[in-house]
RNA sequence: GGCUCGAUAGCUCAGCGGUAGAGCACUCGUUUCAUAAGCGAUAGGUCCCGAGUUCGAAUCUCGGUCGAGCCA
């Protein structure tokens, strides 16, 4: 049986999920259901990146123990997968200990093969900022954001991963495979940034200033910095490395990463996995950033967006339709409640819903009941159109708005089908195979949704087969309040 | 500050050298099977600004402005 391997990034727990990742765990599942129905074993990967400093003071700040407060917003982040239906199959914390293993056993390969070494490492660090700077993002000398603040130099001995190494190595993987990262303007960004040089990077922290990380083997001064261990968790959850057999079967596979990702997932990540003797990925799908209401998500903005909030207003399918649907798959896009609102009215509850409704009305009026006709391939009983480039093809291309335009046109051309039609002013006899062909076509809709809105893509094709009863409307009409 | 990407109808976006497009929202007409739903039509634009290339630029080039990502 063929196999198909998608992941998520790993969010980082030290705020509540937020819709960015909401969506992007939405667009795996999707892929993830899709080569699921299309016959695929599916293996669906993501899980919380628990380490390093950040999550260290922030637990330190709540008075909570660094374990007690990883633990809680893991729990978070697994909620998401009834509040969002989602499909994965293995939910991976980096603080498990099968993952600190791999790490280490990792971490091993890449040191076997002359990667790792030791030296001093010297940053500029902005206290204003509680980041370190590197010369290139200074001005003056000085951090653009705190130029009123002088620059501390922090300086200790770290290892070092030889990144510089694998410049060729990735032009070569780039250019060998031009859709490895996707869209093709994001692959072409990181080809110019590796063709700029690559500078060795630090993978370790002193545990006596930061003990919150995977021990480096056979050195107990350092941890390893949480980048180097994150990233291993993409094959750890698949087995790797004591279960070969599994790690074979599912290695390569996709990941799906935000724009700010790109540099870690394709070229630090590929570099890391090429060092330990380890096939590159798959493929990598970047997908953009949301603004709310046109502006930039932000804490200090308080206009963040939370899926548990807009899943209990709007319910889970409406809310992975609007993020499938109105949000450009590579590319960023806008959140805004009024607009999920009108969408949740004009495209789920006037067109899709009520369309089922008034069809499965008279097919339950003229007791009809419609035999199986389908070989129970679900990719051979598709609308029209859809099996293909703006469909099907779409969705293999990471175009889910694309692919969700694509289905919207055989619904309002059913609608308009019923009303040149008029079933209504015919008599049962004249209408029975005008109804059948339609609950057919309705029920093809329902099928083509399910990677996109798995419930509601099953309780269409559901009610358009066996005997018809008139299908409650799916998306309810509700009056709500402060929109 | 450097690199990269973007700016098109009220909103979300498509078009990327040859008479400005779609969906939603708005307005009007129409239908009654249906969730006060459906269908049809009208209206709506200095294609961010400026200069250049061209017979012709939303589209190509350069310079601005604003927004986004990265700077390990």
């Amino acid at each position: 049986m063929k196999s198909f391997y998608i992941t998520t990034t790993l969010p980082y727990v030290n705020a509540e999920p937020h819709i960015g990742f909401a969506m992007e765990i939405i667009q795996a599942d999707t892929l993830a259901r899709y080569y699921s129905l299309r016959g695929f074993e599916v293996f669906f990967n993501t899980g919380t990146d628990e380490h390093g400093l950040k999550i260290y003071r922030k637990a330190g700040e709540k008075g909570m123990s660094v374990q007690e407060y990883c633990d809680y917003y893991a729990k978070r982040f697994s909620e998401l997968k009834d509040k969002l239906n989602l499909s994965y199959n293995h939910f991976i914390r980096t603080t498990d200990s099968r993952h600190i293993m791999a790490a280490q056993a990792f971490w091993k390969r890449c040191e076997a093969n002359g990667d790792i070494y030791k030296k001093d490492y010297s940053v500029k660090y902005c206290v204003g900022c509680e980041m370190e700077k590197t010369d290139s993002e200074l001005v003056n000398g000085r951090c653009p954001v705190h130029p009123n603040l002088e620059l501390e130099i922090i300086q200790e001995e770290n290892y070092f991963f030889r990144w510089s190494r694998y410049q060729q190595p990735l032009l070569d993987l780039y250019a060998k495979n031009p859709e490895f990262v996707r869209p093709a303007s994001k692959l072409a960004e990181i080809r110019n940034f590796v063709e700029s040089g690559l500078q060795d990077f630090s993978i370790s922290r002193l545990r006596s200033k930061m003990p919150w990380g995977v021990p480096v083997p056979e050195d107990h001064e350092h941890v390893m910095y949480v980048w180097f261990d994150a990233l291993v968790n993409y094959i750890s959850t698949i087995g790797w490395p004591e279960d070969q057999a599994a790690f074979e079967r599912w290695w390569p596979g996709f990941q799906v990463a935000g724009k700010d990702n790109l540099r870690q997932q394709s070229a630090m990540w590929q570099a890391m996995l090429m060092s330990a003797g380890l096939p590159p990925s798959k493929g990598i799908y970047i997908h953009g950033f949301i603004t709310v209401d046109g502006q930039k998500m932000s804490k200090s903005l308080g206009n963040v967006v939370h899926p548990f909030d807009i899943v209990s207003t709007f319910g889970t399918d409406a809310v992975r339709y609007y993020l499938l649907r109105e949000i450009p798959s590579l590319d960023d896009g806008d959140f805004s409640l009024s607009r999920m609102n009108d969408i949740y009215e004009s495209d789920l509850a006037n067109e899709l819903g009520n369309l089922v409704t008034r069809i499965t009305n008279l097919a339950e009026k003229d007791g009809l009941t419609l035999t199986e006709e389908s070989n129970g391939l679900w990719e051979q009983s598709l609308p029209p159109g859809f099996s293909g480039p703006d469909g099907t093809g779409a969705i293999e291309a990471f175009q889910f708005n694309t692919a969700l335009e694509t289905l919207w046109r055989e619904v309002k051309s059913l609608n308009k089908g019923v009303n040149d039609y008029e079933p209504w002013r015919k008599s049962r006899e004249e209408r029975s195979d005008f109804l059948q062909e339609y609950l057919r076509r309705v029920g093809a809709v329902g099928r083509a949704l399910m990677p996109f809105l798995p419930a509601t893509g099953a309780t269409i094709a559901a009610s358009c087969s066996g005997t018809i009863r008139k299908c409650p409307p799916l998306f309810p009409k509700v009056r709500r309040e402060s929109l």
